[in-house]
DNA sequence: AACACACTCAACCGCAACAGC
DNA sequence: CGCTGTTGCGGTTGAGTGTGT
């Protein structure tokens, strides 16, 4: 890796800091300080962890890759929904963005925006028939990513039929699947409100919390239940 | 199979805001 | 109050990969 990033021009010392792709190693010791010493103080990493890069690099490797609740994945249509609501009202704002999408970096929101409406908007007013092309290809991504979501929902239907078989055995479980379901159907409600009748004043992040808060991914919803079912299974 | 184009992602840079002295 | 170091943000770049022709 090491010869691979030096032969790419990457991994050059400028002033003594590494530069380019982090090795597996470099991670390692990365995540190592985070937990000794907490996020912050990153001009310390290299003190205190061994590591020859800047601060300002640990930091956004830290941020941007190895933050443990970050979301893996690509954006879903929902997440796509509301980076495009918020960005209208925001603009580049798209560390204010992230922070309404738990588990999404503002770099990932950046480079989707740009990629995907940015560009939109230019391919449109050069080519017409560039932007028929592109959309195609768009409409055939989004029907795979649905695709995938039905799996998903037939995923959550066995899990919830699990936890009915499981509720009288464990009543925690029943209690965690109604406010789960409730969750899950108040941010729609939530959403489609905000979508419909604007947005409400006042008192408005924290409205905007109750909105946006419940919108993890079913990938961490089933984790959890997954993690249930060893434990309900190890229970008896 | 080869090429071109599109897309994704990680990482860098410059600048501004903030905190501590 | 000004200086300095640190942190956070937004813009940009470039490599790798996927897809269409």
């Amino acid at each position: 890796m090491e010869v691979m990033v030096q032969n790419m021009g990457w991994g050059v010392k400028e002033g003594g800091w590494r530069k380019g792709p982090w090795t597996a190693e470099e991670d390692k010791l990365l995540v190592r300080y985070v937990k000794l010493h907490g996020e912050g103080k990153w001009n310390n990493v290299a003190r205190l962890a061994g590591l020859k890069r800047n601060g300002k690099s640990c930091r956004l490797r830290w941020v941007n890759y190895l933050r443990p609740d970050l979301k893996r994945g690509r954006i879903t249509p929902h997440e796509e929904r509301i980076i495009l609501e918020l960005h209208g009202r925001w603009g580049n704002r798209w560390s204010a963005i992230a922070r309404s999408l738990p588990g999404r970096t503002d770099n990932e929101i950046k480079n989707y925006w740009r990629t995907h409406f940015k560009k939109n908007a230019k391919v449109s007013s050069e080519n017409p028939e560039k932007l028929r092309a592109h959309l195609l290809r768009r409409e055939r991504l989004q029907l795979q990513q649905k695709q995938k979501q039905q799996e998903d929902q037939i995923n959550v239907k066995k899990v919830v039929s699990f936890l009915d078989e499981s509720e009288t055995k464990v009543p925690t479980l029943a209690q965690m699947k109604q406010e789960i379901l409730y969750q899950h159907a108040s941010d729609e409600l939530g959403f489609l409100y905000s979508m419909t009748n604007g947005y409400p004043t006042g008192s408005e992040a924290s409205n905007e919390d109750i909105l946006w808060d419940g919108l993890w991914n079913l990938d961490d919803f089933l984790g959890i239940i997954a993690n249930q079912h060893t434990l309900v299974a190890n229970f008896h």
